[in-house]
DNA sequence: CGCCACTTTGAAGCACTTCAACATATGTGG
DNA sequence: CCACATATGTTGAAGTGCTTCAAAGTGGCG
């Protein structure tokens, strides 16, 4: 389904990378993956991982669990994202957890480094990749702490677009899906019932089209005016 | 007043740094230094800075604006943080403001990254002040998500005097606070005016005491308990 | 078929906002 | 050093965006 080199495919959009490197990326993919079906917790808050933990296929979420039980998704995770790397020994702060079946390959640290100082383009490119991912982060705490219901789903739906279309996951201006309702109200801080009345409003006003788990961004300068979505932080 | 070395202090405290890596920190530090006055832009948002800044002394904070003039503070910065590293021609999607006098000091990239390659320890030291900054940033996304207002802001009491702690910028439970109730609304997503009735509370269930910018966590546990403070995320 | 997860809708409530006014510090120029 | 302007803090009253509670509808899957 998706081609195999989806990390490739990420890295490459971040810097030009020569059939060499590109080489080296195929064969780091070819190490020992897992497969895991959607709702599976992959890793656990506390863990210490090993290994560089790679998405390759799927959608995946991470996540932060209040001791009374609440819980908020923290963000999402598409195919050639970085799920983790081991730093000292530093604790998992979040669980990832698949949404859809998603397929990840585990790296062992002491293959992992010697390939990036090898290739500094990759290098580059995972480090630009994470700037962004941290771009990213920013971004949701700016929706959380400033942002209307409505802004903040909207807002999460462009962003998802911009994220999924270099990588080939978007049919011109709809996408696969795969989060519920209540996994948006975790990620947006609102309540499902809430989520679901916005959702039935932006459908009523014609900007999108949401059915099973395909959703339709119908028109999308409008929801990105509303949203005050500006996509200048995904991209260097 | 603030010890020359805050970032030797603050790298010490994620792992043991010999006499070499110190000295080579107190080289570093001797860098073309910046002084600025409070509420000074230091940082501004699209800027491409050539330079690793490092803050040495005072409090800054990130924000980042909306078109509409909405703006959320998306952290404080203590002395020994690192404020902002080049990578490839990422642009800042953020800006950085001085909440007091401070000192920053500004290293070419040039200088930077030998040093960084010659002391592994130093290296390990700033992957992991990295990854408690992201922590850090997620934890505010679980507080702006899920959160009420007290907790939000009794939270960031907490968390603050961690960070001040190891830094020797903490008295006891009391902390010098530069914020005002206006940066403090931007930052947990509030108004101005809801935050004030909190510190209300809290200073009349006898949690805190805030008078002239200067800050009494007066019954820790019992804030960290009612505003589901856990430091684990702190530290490894 | 029947279970369970997810979606949808209504009605009532509340945490927080908005608006407005005043009080208190902080700073600045004459 | 005072007079004035401006930032910051404080309080009240009214409003609202979102939550809470409750119930019913829908769809996928063993």
């Amino acid at each position: 389904m998706t081609p195999p080199n989806a990390l490739a495919q990420r890295l490459a959009s971040w810097t030009p990378l020569d059939a060499d490197a590109l080489r080296a990326i195929e064969r780091l993919c070819a190490m020992p993956r897992r497969r895991l079906p959607a709702r599976r917790e992959f890793l656990r808050e506390g863990d210490r991982p090993v290994q560089v933990h790679i998405l390759l296929e799927g959608w995946a979420c991470r996540q932060v669990m209040l001791p009374d039980g609440r819980r908020q998704i923290v963000g999402f995770h598409l195919p050639g994202d970085l799920l983790w790397s081991p730093v000292g020994d530093v604790r998992l702060d979040f669980s990832v957890l698949a949404l859809t079946p998603t397929t990840v390959v585990s790296i062992p640290t002491g293959s992992f480094e010697p390939f990036v100082s090898q290739h500094p383009g990759i290098a580059e490119a995972l480090a630009m990749q994470e700037r962004v991912s941290q771009a990213i982060q920013r971004r949701w705490l700016v929706n959380l702490g400033q942002r209307t219901a409505f802004e903040r789903i909207g807002h999460l739906f462009c962003e998802l677009l911009h994220r999924l279309e270099p990588i080939g996951m978007a049919k011109g201006q709809g996408f696969a899906f795969p989060v519920t309702q209540v996994e948006l109200a975790e990620a947006t801080g609102l309540t499902p019932v809430h989520v679901n009345r916005v959702l039935r409003d932006m459908r009523l006003q014609g900007l999108i089209g949401l059915e099973n788990r395909v959703l339709q961004i119908l028109q999308f300068s409008a929801l990105a005016q509303r949203a005050l979505f500006d996509p200048g932080y995904l991209a260097p």
